[in-house]
DNA sequence: CTCCACGCCCTCTGACTTCT
DNA sequence: AGAAGTCAGAGGGCGTGGAG
């Protein structure tokens, strides 16, 4: 049996030398759709980009890296390849990635992916190997993991700590490794490779997630960094997907280290009919005019902050997400500021998200008076939380659904553990308002991701509550605007390099336009591309808007202050 | 505006506790 | 007894705000 299977996934390795790229994907893509469909958690829909075409940039990229003998090329004649993925938050960037370990387990090629957040591991973890549900008798719980064809788990170096032998033994037979973009767990496994030949010998591919944030300052290189870098020596992978919503940082550090990439190694997500993104977000309205937090002046803020609550939570099913406090305890905190928020909408229901993990705030009194409703007691709060133990927001959401009833509207208060990665939808419940202000100091990629929880792909279930197509946002001016630029930047970069054969290098050049809408700095966002100390210019020209056709945030911003002088 | 130091956040680690 | 879950302390990283 197991001998069967070392020659049959060599047959199959054989395959990237003796036949074409496209007869070989043409061969592989009807096998991943049975794959993939059979199990019941994905759907068609799911897979908003170009399947085929990541499958053949995979593929290219092994066969690249084979030496010619039916072996693997090593060393330093092997030079690692680069794939772009991304173009919007929330938009089916994970499916990339399970295209792609897919990919990998078939030929029996290893695979790292570095992830932000312990959470985001886990949840793509979770993705490629659902948790089998707790009703499930253990045969059908086998039967769902065999239809995912997924014969190697994968090996989360998140939390769990495994020894070095096991490890081994699965990475021989193309296991995947999750781990977290910490210098200690990217050394870890630098490490494993160093210690030992056959495995050093192993063909690898690498996934970063949220690639953008590895980048850290222009000078000074972080334990991150250096981990990195000895990484890329010693395992010395064939492959690196660099997937991230804000791609921005990642082709202008290609541009400076004067990589090139074509534009076929470039996959952006499409949006859907069913994708409500940055294009859908309104500010909040006062007399039929915008609302935005004035960057001059806090003392507007409450007052903006409490025309969102009123129209959030006078809505049924509506979700509000608020990413403005960096503090957690303390009066100023975001356990303060929901209590406050509580007080004055005891109908509604909050959960706080923080490094201690999900506490929820139940609503005390009912959402219409006639309502029946009994508080909920200690004991059953204290299991809830017990239950929220490191799950995601959107497990948590599924429980506020449960026990409190869609119509309950929710609040959720957060910063950092909001800024990336998780999405906060439930099968009923979407984002509806978003309250986002985050400190001058933050990057716009920061922004983008921050901005982009509050987008998502609609279910049916949704239109349900929310027939609006439209999120209502209220940040600052600039923010507003940067973060409808930051997609269209994307697309018109990959347009000029596809539609006129630009390189990266020529498409970022100061001699390229862009168009206004795609202006991700508009004149006085003082929010620097990348972390502050990366120091990243970007140099390309916007062109300048039509008379009244700027911005609404820069529209909003020469309107009131223009007021104020007057 | 820039620089620097403070304090907060967040993950890791290892020890302890509970469950099987 | 071993596995899995929980907790507290430590250290690194980074945003923020004060000082110049």
């Amino acid at each position: 049996m197991a001998s069967d299977a070392a020659t049959s996934y060599q047959d199959i390795q054989r395959k990237l030398d003796n036949m074409d790229t496209g007869d070989l994907a043409a061969e592989v893509l009807p096998v991943f759709f049975n794959c993939f469909m059979e199990n019941k958690t994905c759907k068609a829909g799911d897979f908003n980009f170009d399947v085929k075409r990541v499958i053949v940039q995979n593929l290219d990229a092994l066969k690249r890296a084979r030496d010619g003998n039916g072996g693997w090329k090593l060393g330093t004649e092997l030079s690692c390849s680069e794939i772009l993925a991304g173009g919007s938050t929330q938009n089916g960037k994970t499916m990339v990635k399970a295209v792609v370990l897919w990919i990998c387990n078939y030929f029996k090629v290893g695979s790292v992916v570095l992830s932000t957040t312990k959470r985001g591991t886990r949840s793509l973890f979770e993705k490629l190997h659902p948790p089998a549900e707790e009703e499930k008798d253990s045969s059908t719980e086998r039967g769902t993991r065999h239809k995912l064809k997924m014969p190697v788990p994968p090996i989360c170096l998140a939390g769990r700590r495994l020894d070095q032998e096991t490890i081994k033994k699965n990475v021989m037979i193309s296991a995947t490794l999750f781990a977290n973009d910490t210098a200690q767990k990217i050394t870890k496994i630098s490490e494993l490779f160093e210690s030992d030949d056959e495995i050093r010998k192993l063909p690898m591919i690498l996934i970063v997630d949220e690639a953008d944030s590895f980048y850290r300052r222009k000078n000074k290189t972080t334990q991150l960094e250096a981990a990195m870098d000895s990484f890329i020596a010693i395992v010395r992978p064939i492959l690196r997907w660099n997937v991230s919503a804000t791609l921005i940082p990642v082709v202008m550090h290609m541009k400076q280290d004067k990589k090139e990439i074509d534009c076929e190694s470039i996959i952006y997500t499409e949006l859907g009919s069913n994708y409500l993104g940055a294009e859908s977000f309104v500010p909040p309205q006062r007399d039929g005019r915008d609302v935005f937090l004035n960057p001059k002046d806090k003392k507007d803020a409450e007052e903006a902050m409490d025309l969102v609550y009123k129209d959030a939570f006078q809505k049924r099913g509506s979700l509000t997400l608020v990413i403005t406090n960096p503090k957690v305890h303390g009066p100023s905190g975001i356990f303060a500021q929901a209590e406050k928020v509580l007080r004055k909408f005891p109908h509604v229901a909050a959960l706080i998200v923080s490094h201690e993990g999900i506490t929820l705030k139940p609503p005390t009194k009912p959402m219409l008076a006639t309502n029946a409703f009994t508080p909920m007691t200690d004991q059953k709060l204290l299991d809830l939380h017990r239950k929220f133990k490191g799950k995601t927001a959107s497990y948590a959401i599924e429980q506020v659904d449960e026990n409190f009833g869609i119509e309950t509207p929710l609040v959720i208060f957060g910063y950092r553990l909001m800024i990336r990665g998780d999405s906060f939808v439930s099968k009923k419940r979407v984002p509806t308002h978003l309250i986002c202000a985050l400190g001058k100091q933050m990057s716009i990629e920061k922004v983008v991701q921050a901005c982009g929880r509050a987008t998502y792909q609609r279910s049916s279930s949704h239109y349900n509550f929310h027939e609006e197509k439209k999120v209502v946002v209220l940040t600052y001016p600039l923010d507003f605007d940067t973060t409808r630029a930051y997609p269209r930047f994307l697309a018109e970069l990959h347009a000029k390099m596809k539609d006129r054969g630009l390189t990266l290098a020529k498409a970022l050049s100061a001699r390229e336009v862009y168009s206004y809408r795609a202006n991700i700095q508009p004149k006085g966002q003082l929010r620097s591309i990348g972390q502050k100390l990366d120091e990243l210019k970007l140099n390309v020209r916007f062109e300048d808007p039509p008379r009244g056709e700027e911005g609404r945030g820069a529209k909003w911003l020469r309107e009131t202050m223009g007021e104020q002088e007057a």
